[in-house]
DNA sequence: CATGAATGAGGCTTCATTCAT
DNA sequence: TATGAATGAAGCCTCATTCAT
């Protein structure tokens, strides 16, 4: 009997390795070649388990998202304060800054290749989901009156989230971490108000 | 006697026609003779005017800076609002698209080039120089007490513009213009309060 | 104990999917997987019972020309009309279209491979000793006359035989079933035809 | 200015090349190298002046057909015997031999991909109008009565031509120049005999 | 100044074959 | 005996770039 080789964990294996080799080189660069020397297979290590190249390119961006947001889910659901949830998005730690440079790879395409487009439109309305679960849950007293707009607030969040994040990815030393969390908690604080909501 | 060419001019031209082809089909579909064919020259066209396709792109970009920054310092000069002002840069009207297309076609590779994270750093800079300015100007009288911190109003504003917008890009169902301009909006007013910002 | 498996039955079951194969696909997309799907085996059921592709593709040709040449004999053992073991040879039933098509296929390659040069020189020798055969049993009072040449007639309805099944493959609405026995029965006359041939 | 090319010149010079180079190694083995080492050229040269190697090997193809088309075609302008006319299609001049080997490469095809199939028919049909008019032409006499049925006269024709021929690509020493002038000859006959036609 | 024919490097992909199990 | 994971060679094709004109 032949080595049996779970393809499945083949498959998250070689993505693996592809996104950190996205994030490194980008995605103009990735070649097979390269996959493989990381991989330490043969280039055709990623036919075996990929259709075509664009197949493998396609799951490195889904596990993009998937990531972000476990990381995001996890941090809520271990009860952390919002202000730290929304931290794990920045590009502050090693698995973020990966995570940032491997969306900004794809999101070139995104308007281009309508599956990708209809990816991102999923991840952006998982997220607001997400958002505003996490705005109900922890600041549910605030919504006492009427006049607080969930929704709204969801999308300033997303907003300033994603604009932070990406900002911060191209001139750092503007945004040190500090940065990015006081503007992180002045504007969760300014969106949780029920007047200005 | 030679034939006398604006060799500045012809650049220029050559940058425009590339730009919307970044826009309409993106970096990596963009040939010498895609370009050739939509200026009317030969595919030497552009080794004529550029030394290489590097150079070419790397103009196409500096380019969607330009225009863009031009936009939003126009608009201020004409006196008007900044809500308006800061609606310029979101992707509604067909140049502020395109403007979008290419920078997520180019932002991909800040990380990867020097020359690009420099330039994209540069804008940033230019940006918040550009918002400080603009909030200042306008929201002077709001700035009586010493606790408004300019900077980090410009940071926030910066934040806020880059997020709805690219948010905007992907999904812009959920982001119609008239939430994007009420997302604006309401921030504005959050960032200028003295006792928030 | 060992598995017992009789090897010549097992190679004979698959250069019998792989004839299936040719005539379905041509033998440019004939792969070992394709062979294993269609066998319910693994790839490896190929390498385990040929030394190569070549020699199976091989024994697929001479599968090609016997089971033809057993038709045709089982026919006139059968003590059918000549008519009607020609028949056997047209593309009519979907047995003898496939070996048609597997013909086809392969004779591309006869003057490239010795090997093949050599079975097809064989076979043709095969097919003209039985024609003889056949015009000398059913034929022989029409041979009264010294003046009947024999082996020009075998030649000649080989000729008629091939020439006929080859266009009818490649036009059949030009070459309807009747058209074929009309045209291989009014040749059958002429050739037999002491005064002609 | 460049050396200006005369695109449609080169491309039949490309297909000439491919054409004797399929009649030599076949196919299968006809490679963009093969062809650039023929020409003299760069592997590029195939896809400057075709889209890909299927439109090339199609005209390779198309030549093929055309090209004994028109041997034959002048010959019969020529005022040639027809005997001599059809002699010139079968496999015994350098130029025929090589066109019954490109016509054995493609054949296995015809049957698998419609584009081939059109042109093999187109092909078989232009040559039964032709046989149509050379036998009407030259036996026009024969027709006196009635019962000739020149269709089926070229049909016959048709068949003992490609029979012929085929059989001769295949069994050289037993099909003799002389054998196949003297089968020509005799089916000629037959086939224009009032009675028998 | 402008052309476009030609190149050569490199990418993706397929597949017969090998080999450890 | 039978498996199927892994390989490596080779094929087609694209494209920025060069250069003679």
């Amino acid at each position: 009997m032949p080595i049996i080789v779970d393809r499945k964990e083949r498959r998250e294996m070689v993505t693996a390795i592809a996104f950190d080799l996205v994030a490194e080189i980008g995605i103009d660069h990735l070649t097979f070649r390269q996959i493989a020397a990381a991989a330490g297979y043969s280039t055709a290590i990623v036919s075996n388990y990929f259709h075509n190249k664009g197949e493998l390119l396609f799951k490195v961006y889904e596990v993009a998202n998937s990531r972000s947001r476990d990381r995001l889910e996890a941090a809520f659901e271990a009860g952390r304060p919002l202000l730290d949830c929304f931290e794990t998005l920045m590009p502050i730690s090693e698995e973020s800054q990966k995570n940032w440079r491997v969306w900004l790879s794809f999101w070139g395409r995104v308007h281009l290749d309508p599956l990708y487009a209809a990816e991102r439109k999923r991840a952006a309305q998982d997220s607001l989901a997400l958002y505003r679960k996490m705005l109900a849950f922890r600041h549910g007293d605030a919504q006492g009156n009427g006049t607080f707009d969930l929704d709204m607030a969801a999308h300033r969040l997303l907003a300033v989230v994603a604009g932070t994040a990406l900002e911060a990815c191209f001139d750092p030393e503007s945004w040190s971490p500090e940065r990015m969390r006081a503007v992180l908690a002045i504007e969760l604080d300014a969106i949780t108000q029920p007047a200005a909501g």
